[in-house]
DNA sequence: CTCACTTAGTAAATTCATTGGAATAAGTTA
DNA sequence: TAACTTATTCCAATGAATTTACTAAGTGAG
């Protein structure tokens, strides 16, 4: 029972090419204004005019002449890569993290700040502060990932319990302090924003990220576009009973996926099992599973069945070819993803697992900025899919 | 790595519009030419011509004058429901139904064609034939919903192993012998796009249908938009494990949903369980149940038990507000849904769960036929969401 | 009953992004 | 050097939406 769509204009006739032409040189790395016209089935005419218009606006440049192919010879355009900077923030449980990058994804600035107990709307100020103090290219705005419900479309944090935050218009202070484009969206989507734009798999239509971290959380793309749910609830998989009568979760029901799978789950249960004298880390794991230490591989299997229970469950949904393990314990790599596509095999329809592709994330620690800022490159620039 | 988007040009603008214009006559039963504009944005200048060509094309009438509010009465707009006629095609496993509704999705004609053992596109052209024969309002097409493998955008059945059909060109050779336009999609999928167009939740972002007969299919929308996959095997739920070492499914695993609650494990494990005169159906089932025989009951509890187990999975990976069930197992209504939801609770987040409607369809048996014609709406009239 | 006012809808003039065709720029090849 | 290619720009034409003005057809106050 939504509206209507939106009726259909000159202006949004021209802000659609316009974007068509700056996606198709986005994309098309060095590319002459005719095969720009030829990718999108504008005439030259109008590409002309909208990458006169790009030029001016100093988001592309011309880099030199193609050979010529018995003519005159091309001029090729691209992308001026840091014509724009975007701030991406990520607002974790106990820190905050800040990144400027430019327009392909390259880190020009990484703040982090601790959080102090105090009001973290403030500290976020002070780290947006310092991260435009350091800055002097034309920012385009301001992206936010952070845990919780987020209406995206509304620009508000409607319940973020770790950080105290309800119904919090953060889209409108920030907008408003700032005088810039500001959007933000739950931490997990914002992952498979991140991945989309700038992963390994990006521009595909159909993918799912896989968070995993203190909990399980998964970001969505379905036909292009993230997937956020009636409630902005999308991707709540941690709290998916894999395991009946298993230990009691945070939730309040027993055996959810991150009672067996999440980082902190495997942490605690190493902790409880092979006691060191320094707590369990993913880097301690890790050097556990060179040396094939047993316990710890049957753990690790143990979590990847689980996993691959969880991901049958996705993929025999939706059927989406790609899906991305992100977060602290897809640092473990293929120790972790061949159990993982074991129990995939086992759980899904041999014709889907054929057509699915289980990969770890390339981006690291930076995701959810990265993928913060990709909400601009997304809305204001329209480097997206239709 | 799919291609850009479309290019906008003015022909595209004016399509839109257009339909724009017919989408808001359509949902707003009778509507004045400032109403609509009103709710579209439009101009009354735009409205009044498109809705000028609506009249002439025999798609939308006057219906007479408002009360005036002080002013010259407006004229009341309103679709020419029988203005055309759409058909609708189920092929089904073992017989072909193919229904002829109008736009409001009333049924003007019904045939059925029992399948003979042989060629089935042959009896198909049977069907569609009479279904033409005894019809004399404009035709706008032909809609198919058919069990398998079916890619929808190259109008292709790639994999349908009861009907033995393997990579045919159903919209080409449909297309071409009738001269219409041809839309197909798995059934599943179709059952989804019937309750997305005529069902209680019409017009949900959002939805999800299961589909409960012989096997388990899903149809989801997201967005607004049907979920192929990328392989057009969305909804293949049929097949997730969800009782590890249960019984053996037809697809090689173990535990499959399928095995513990499709009617027809059903009505297997009943024939098993509580030997009757005649095989047990449906009906025999719903008998029981009034009569509370406890065994019925505890066998329909298990099935729902399970189905609960996969719904919370949908629910907490896709946050869709409304889960409609269809197909023959429907049909036990609240003595499914109420075992149904109270596993449902059980195995999601409480506050997911609490932003969830189950529910049970209301479209009845013809639901395929009313899906594959509203493809048509959908594709060739746009009586669909953005 | 008439006049002022309101609302619906149409007509004519205007705008402007795309288009199509011609012109120009700048090479290659016979 | 002339003929041909290919890239790009220039310019008039197109046409869908918009703006503005106007007509149609009612209500309500005096």
């Amino acid at each position: 029972m939504q509206g209507l769509p939106k009726k259909a204009s000159r202006e949004q006739s021209k802000l659609h090419n316009y974007r068509l032409v700056f996606k198709a040189i986005y994309d098309g790395g060095a590319i002459s204004r005719v095969d720009v016209a030829r990718l999108t089935n504008l005439t030259p005419t109008t590409v002309s005019s909208n990458v006169a218009i790009l030029l001016d606006e100093g988001l592309v440049q011309e880099v030199g002449l193609a050979p010529s192919g018995g003519g005159k010879p091309a001029t090729l355009l691209s992308v001026l890569d840091d014509g724009r900077h975007l701030i991406g923030l990520d607002v974790a449980g106990h820190e905050l993290r800040g990144t400027i990058i430019n327009l392909r994804g390259a880190i020009r600035q990484r703040q982090t700040l601790a959080l102090n107990g105090g009001n973290v709307l403030e500290q976020l100020y002070q780290l947006i502060d310092q991260l435009l103090a350091n800055t002097h290219n034309p920012v385009l705005g301001i992206g936010i990932g952070a845990p919780g419900v987020i209406n995206t479309t509304a620009g508000v944090v409607q319940q973020a319990v770790n950080l105290g935050w309800h119904n919090l218009a953060l889209r409108d202070l920030l907008g408003k302090r700032y005088g810039l484009p500001v959007y933000l969206a739950n931490d997990s989507h914002v992952t498979a924003i991140a991945e989309h734009t700038f992963g390994s798999q990006r521009n595909a239509p159909n993918l799912v990220v896989i968070n995993i971290g203190l909990g399980i959380g998964a970001g969505i793309f379905i036909n292009g576009r993230i997937v956020g749910g009636d409630a902005w609830g999308a991707g709540e998989i941690g709290h998916v009973v894999v395991q009946p009568n298993g230990i009691l979760c945070r939730c309040g029901h027993y055996g959810c996926l991150e009672t067996v799978a999440s980082t902190s789950a495997l942490l605690t249960k190493l902790d409880a099992t092979l006691p060191q004298a320094e707590p369990w880390t993913i880097a301690a794991i890790q050097a556990a599973l060179a040396n094939n230490e047993p316990t710890v591989r049957a753990i690790i299997d143990e979590a990847a069945h689980y996993l691959g229970i969880a991901i049958a469950n996705v993929v025999g949904l939706l059927n989406a070819q790609f899906v991305i393990l992100a977060g602290s314990l897809a640092q473990l790599g293929n120790d972790l993803l061949q159990p993982l596509r074991r129990s995939l095999a086992h759980h899904a329809l041999q014709t889907l697992v054929a057509a699915t592709d289980v990969q770890v994330s390339t981006l690291g620690s930076d995701i959810v900025t990265l993928g913060a800022a990709a909400l601009l490159l997304a809305n204001e620039l329209g480097i997206v899919r239709d």
